[in-house]
DNA sequence: GTGTCTGCAAACCCTTTGCAATTTT
DNA sequence: AAAATTGCAAAGGGTTTGCAGACAC
């Protein structure tokens, strides 16, 4: 995990200026590292910072996006969700569309299938955050032994 | 592309209700059979039934969901997108990030990979519909030529 | 006839935006 | 001092919902 203090300095190093709320906001970000929504952020940040709005959240985040320090993750369930880019550590998302969970694996499983569909179509796959729908171990099991409907 | 009149057939045998608003909404979706947005239809089947509303639309669609005839494409771009499901032709769908074109290249070369994470995770992934976002051809041959931010 | 589906309008939720005041550089 | 950022409140856009009447079964 990336620290704080860290990842301050790199948003300044990109040109972007540094205020209390987006260092409390990424903070939060990377203490809570995992797949985050802007309201669980929010919620968060606001204890340290009484009077955050949530539009200064939404603006952040575009600027992080845009210095290219998280990514949106890709989801027709559930509210939008980011996650802090780990360039150390780049991983597929498993969403399971049953309990909305998210469970990550490293993007090596994928990889050749991603350079296959490249040679074939030229269309480049955002390997380092790709996010595939389906049913978790659990939920499989569940549906397996569940009458539809 | 499988027409109109099997669909409602489908949809009754499945115990739905079939009504003019469901039939028409049916065909439109048959007939333009790509990756439409509810507005899309909107639009289309209005023409047909005039006092089409968008809320019928979102229902149908929840029914259709339920039933088993359409997919619901996961994508963080753009408005929500949905396809029919056709079983005779399963695809992966891959959406240009920067000019949100849809590719389409068939599940075998993602099945591999696939079956290797269920085996590892126990997670399934939905192969017949999923969506990976990256960059076009085009795109990408614009991105490397051209400087960043 | 019963239970489902529709249209309408209002509500909802998440996200974005205009603007004046504040803050960073 | 100049330029960027914030808070606030209002608007925006897509989606959902309550309800009474209409309709499929």
């Amino acid at each position: 995990m990336t620290c704080g203090e860290t990842l301050v300095a790199e948003l300044r190093r990109k040109g972007f200026r540094v205020t209390p709320q987006r260092s409390v906001i990424l903070e939060t970000i990377a203490h809570k590292s995992g797949h985050i929504s802007v309201h669980e952020v929010y919620l968060e940040a606001r204890e340290r910072l009484p009077g955050l709005n949530v539009a200064t959240i939404y603006r952040t985040l575009e600027s992080l996006q845009k210095a290219g320090m998280i990514d949106l993750l890709a989801s027709d369930t559930d509210v939008a969700r980011f996650s802090l880019r780990d360039a150390h550590n780049p991983h597929t998302h498993l969403v399971c569309r049953e309990c909305n969970q998210i469970l990550e694996v490293g993007t090596d499983v994928i990889a050749r299938s991603a350079r296959e569909v490249e040679r074939d179509t030229g269309f480049v796959i955002d390997i380092d955050h790709l996010t595939l729908v389906g049913l978790c171990k659990a939920c499989a099991a569940a549906e397996r032994s569940m009458p539809h409907r």
